[in-house]
DNA sequence: TTGTATGCGTTATCAT
DNA sequence: ATGATAACGCATACAA
């Protein structure tokens, strides 16, 4: 493996007879320089195979046409469909990408965030995660979007989300539409913003049609021990399941809560949807398999992804404020055979 | 948006009152200092929070500390998880990590190659994809290893890869020793190494049992229009399952294509796993929640991941070509409902 | 239209 | 133990 040193723009300068400033010229194309001199000069990359280096470029300029998504866990399908989106589209805006698995840990995200600045990236995309970090302090330096993580209120950050209220509210309405009265939304302990907002979904949905939303209405299961989660949920539904006035709709947060829940029901005896329903969220792709398949809330990625985008690079490039620095997105029920 | 001027090494050096060379000594840890300086540069970087600036470094240095990866769909789970783990030891090794999803098209493949380079990455890993371009010449000039994904026999490139021939053949063993003599593969047209190799499994397993396999034995379908995917595999499936001879095995190549499967043989009104049993490759969370819950093959992402890592940092590190060019790790079956 | 010279922030060489 | 300075590859202000 011979890492041959890779051609400057001082050779090219040399080959053809001109001045690095002049290759310099015609490689940006920036004008001054005569019709005869940009074809020898483009001769001369052309047979070398030359290429930019762009550190020496990022160096200069101040800038590195990259930017950096920081991401709390890759495989969630979710936000790796995000991800996926905003790299194919900040691709054609000639921007390379970092994606930083920070596996939620904040040590982790610290660290990234250092590295991210110190490579000189021109802005940053910030899914998720727990909003305990400053964001603020970073978007006083660098460009900042937020996908789905709340701020603080006088943050020049951008936020895009998902409609997570709507969401909430039209998942718990679809319950009771089809005929479900005593309905429980079923979620888990964090404090993430999606998740809040989901609630107050629920509420607002059951107060609409007259239902109460108690204590007894919320189940919040604990995911420190994953290992753990399906008997949680278990030994969470089943004494609700036995009763009299029994519950009849579940409202999960997240597709695979949901199908847990599905889960248990079912082995307690219990039919889908006619004696209970249950709607998810995220529509991740093992709400389509599962069975029975399940209705779920399903997220606009590709608005999500290039709202998120057009917002940075508007703020990159005009190094101004954009017009609005809150997008919510809705989302949209699919409705399948648990409702 | 202030985008305040970073502080430079120059800067500490006047305020500490010393030369920009120790400071980057002291930095460095590289010894020829006094412990009085060291302990004045260390509190003005303190103070004034001062951060290497990498651009700079890398280009003095020649080398980033960064890997690049290329990984055809990101929202692939199988890819997601491995991409994650190997973010995660890289991490720990003081690597950063540039994700790159090619979504399968040589042009941007080629484009992140160039853009990997002239951001001096120090390595690369390739997840998958076609093999019709030039790891090879790559391979001259930079530290690669791929990924399931075949080489030029003469490559430098290092090679990790499931055991895709051992899965296809346990696969199908696992078919035949269920008690299906009628075995086909569901497969794809494509000319993925692993794709092959899995067939080669089918075929020694069933040469093992003294089963044929002909023509008929392959089902290959065409992954152009995935809206019709569904179909194609009910029509290439449902002559085969009404006759005298139908088939009892389905050994498919992936998850995917193996949970179709089970859904139109369902439709057509036979039962799995008695009348017929399917087994999918991948182990894709789908394959736990689906119904019936799939029989697959699992990859040991965690060894592949840290085989390619400890490869490629090795042969960065030590400049020198490993012990080990081509490493295979073993697929296990993991059994479920549908044998 | 073209060339010279300077600086971006580091590290490394060579003095001192 | 420390400092001055060159060099990495590039873009640009200024001079010619």
């Amino acid at each position: 493996m011979s890492r041959e040193k890779k051609i400057s723009i001082k050779e090219i300068a040399n080959i053809s007879g001109v001045s690095v400033a002049t290759v310099s010229r015609v490689i940006n194309d920036n004008g001054r320089f005569s019709a005869e001199t940009k074809r020898k000069v483009l001769k001369v990359i052309e047979e070398t195979g030359y290429e930019t280096n762009y550190i020496a470029k990022s160096l200069r300029m101040n800038k590195s046409n990259t930017i950096g998504i920081l991401v709390p866990d890759i495989s969630n399908t979710f936000f790796s469909n995000v991800v996926q989106e905003i790299e194919s589209v900040l691709f054609e805006d000639g921007y390379a990408t970092i994606i930083c698995n920070t596996a939620r840990s904040k040590e982790k995200e610290q660290a990234y965030i250092k590295m991210l600045k110190s490579k000189m990236i021109d802005g940053l995309i910030v899914i998720s995660g727990f909003s305990d970090f400053e964001t603020d302090d970073l978007s006083e330096s660098l460009p900042v979007v937020c996908i789905d993580r709340k701020i603080k209120l006088n943050s020049h950050t951008i936020l895009i989300e998902s409609n997570h209220y709507q969401g909430g509210f039209d998942a718990t309405e679809e319950l009771i539409t089809k005929g479900s009265k005593n309905n429980i939304i079923l979620t888990q302990h964090n404090r993430l913003s999606s998740t809040v907002e989901r609630l107050s979904g629920f509420k607002a949905a059951q107060k609409k049609y007259g239902l109460p939303t108690t204590d007894n209405s919320i189940i919040a299961i604990d995911m420190n021990k994953n290992h753990s989660r399906s008997e949680a949920i278990k030994s969470a539904l089943y004494p609700r399941l036995a009763t009299e006035e029994g519950i009849s709709g579940i409202f999960a947060i997240n597709d695979r809560l949901a199908i847990e829940a599905v889960r248990v029901i079912l082995n307690f005896g219990l039919k889908i949807p006619s004696d209970v329903k249950v709607v998810g969220f995220d529509d991740d792709p093992i709400s389509r398999y599962c069975y029975p398949p399940l209705t779920t809330m399903q997220h606009n990625v590709g608005v999500i992804a290039s709202k998120a985008c057009q917002a940075l690079v508007g703020i990159i490039q005009q190094s101004t404020d954009p017009l609005t620095s809150h997008e919510v997105v809705p989302v949209k029920l699919i409705r399948r055979e648990t409702t």
